[in-house]
DNA sequence: ATTAATTACGTAACTGATTACACAAATATA
DNA sequence: TATATTTGTGTAATCAGTTACGTAATTAAT
């Protein structure tokens, strides 16, 4: 059969064809049971079979329908005259509706034939060993929890997130690793001069001082980078700075792995604690850090204008 | 929840609603990956991906919608530059559909997110007890081998069959038993001296002869009969006879229930076999016979001029 | 007490499917 | 070979839902 083949990204097209299977019979079993009723009347039907008197907002959410639906539905039930309106007095807006007598009739003719239906499908249902209605029941439940989009999602950051690696600096990186910085700093803020000092000369003003720069490659194109400083050993051990991912790139957790590759490093040359400076205006770099178990400190003096914020990670 | 409250009825309502939501997620996951395809269009994508060239009707059977459906969508994606058409020389009526270069693109984009979709809707399912798509699978095999509709047919008529009792001849059941039996020779044949006498004289012509008369009664309305004589001991001990139900009672099995309770009676009489007179019209009566184990006799006298077939059950 | 926002509902237009129907091309039949 | 039937396709109308939008009534806010 040609769904089995196709995949679970016609998930929603064979639903509907399953559905359309169903509804179709549901039409000649009603017919069978003489009961003139629509199935999509049903959920309506039922809806009003157990109470009195329902607005039609209130039935649109309880069947889970649109209310232009519902209107529609109760309008046509009104001229077969198996419900009525009435105009609610306290609230001039409200449409409530109830079951007439004919209605009230149907209701009670087509409790054999419900019973019949759940009684043919569970005796139908006993014989797989996967149960449609739990299955439904199950799954609406896991999309409650986290949306298809979602999951799908997180299924292609992970498969992405695959195809990144973290490399150490190379002087072919340089460009990449100076534009890159450059275009998160402008978007935000300014370029500031201890910005193009180390962007400019990344060998002398870090490496050379014993710091590191990782390059973020995905599809063997550079696409983020951050750096260790060892420049300012009065505070911690290193200084994480110069982190940027690029906006195509952002999502895949790209920032994650950089810094987990610094922290790495940092541990393997026996650091005790890494110092960052940020600015609160980065809600997703900040999150990172928390997340990586950056604490918040203060009182460091700091060459950029822009830093707001400041972090240490004990190691 | 409500579909749970509600019940198997609503089965159809369900799946669409499920369907409609997971359809909605798929629009999104399309843009997700920079594919222009909407869902709707993907069975028929799907299907051109595989071979070349297929034309309209090919398409829709694979699919299985509607052929005006696969028109209209194949036209559409022709005006996206996603198939192209093109005549059949051989065959001046059919349309072949293939992808365009600009489709096959997007055939090779597509993968991965088929694949990101399949694994997390697998992911998802492997959460569950019951797994939707094998549901799904399971469901639609049932419902080939039987609808829906025969299902809740079948269970109807077990349900009404219970409400049946077959009770002995009482003075009170003579208009109906006469009139029963009027009906149905009425309908295929005409009536005969021989079926006056039984019918408007039961006591005297059956029961007195050592003979017994069952009614069916259907909320205590009879709805059907049949007689056991004991005039002509000659052929066998006992001749089935005058059986007849309703029209409005038919499709409950209540012949069955007539036949069973006269072999009943004619066991515990001591009777070896039974014989009955018919006429091959009247199929379902013969079908019921065959299936009881009577056996096709023949070159016995008969007083009736509609019998065309003989038939004995060996006790 | 006005004004603004929210709520209830209906109408209109759209969507993704269907069935019904029309028509031409190909195939079967007399 | 002429005619009838079948097959492939497209168009139109319908169906069961949706979203978008307008309007009146109620409620909240200034």
């Amino acid at each position: 059969m040609f769904y089995t083949k196709i995949g679970k990204l016609a998930l929603g097209s064979r639903l509907r064809m399953l559905s359309e299977r169903v509804t179709e019979d549901a039409k000649n079993i009603y017919d069978l049971y003489d009961v003139e009723l629509k199935p999509k009347w049903f959920p309506v039907f039922y809806s009003l079979s157990q109470n009195q008197e329902k607005s039609i907002t209130a039935i649109a959410e309880e069947i889970g329908h649109s209310h232009p639906s519902v209107s529609k539905i109760v309008s046509e039930m009104c001229k077969a005259g198996i419900t009525k309106e009435k105009k609610d007095k306290k609230d001039g807006r409200r449409n409530l509706i109830e079951l007439t007598k004919k209605g009230m009739l149907i209701a009670h003719k087509i409790e054999d034939q419900y019973k019949d239906v759940n009684h043919a499908i569970e005796l139908a249902l006993d014989q797989t060993q996967h149960n449609l209605w739990k299955a439904i029941e199950e799954f609406e439940f896991l999309l409650e929890q986290k949306s298809l989009f979602r999951r799908v999602k997180e299924e292609k950051s992970k498969r992405e997130r695959e195809k990144v690696t973290i490399v150490a600096y190379d002087a072919k990186y340089h460009k990449a690793f100076k534009e890159l910085n450059e275009e998160w700093i402008r978007t935000y803020f300014k370029i500031e001069v201890a910005d193009s000092m180390a962007l400019d000369n990344p060998k002398e003003y870090i490496l050379d001082n014993g710091g590191h720069i990782f390059i973020a490659l995905y599809n063997n194109e550079p696409v983020g980078a951050c750096a260790l400083l060892k420049n300012n050993t009065i505070i911690s051990d290193f200084e994480l700075a110069k982190m940027a991912v690029s906006p195509s790139a952002q999502g895949l957790g790209i920032g994650l792995l950089l810094a987990n590759a610094a922290i790495d490093k940092a541990r393997l040359e026996g650091a005790k604690e890494i110092y960052l400076e940020s600015n609160t205006v980065l809600v997703p770099a900040i999150k990172l850090y928390q997340k990586l178990g950056f604490q918040k400190v203060s009182g460091f003096s700091t060459p950029y204008e822009r830093c707001n914020i400041q972090m240490i990670l004990k190691l």
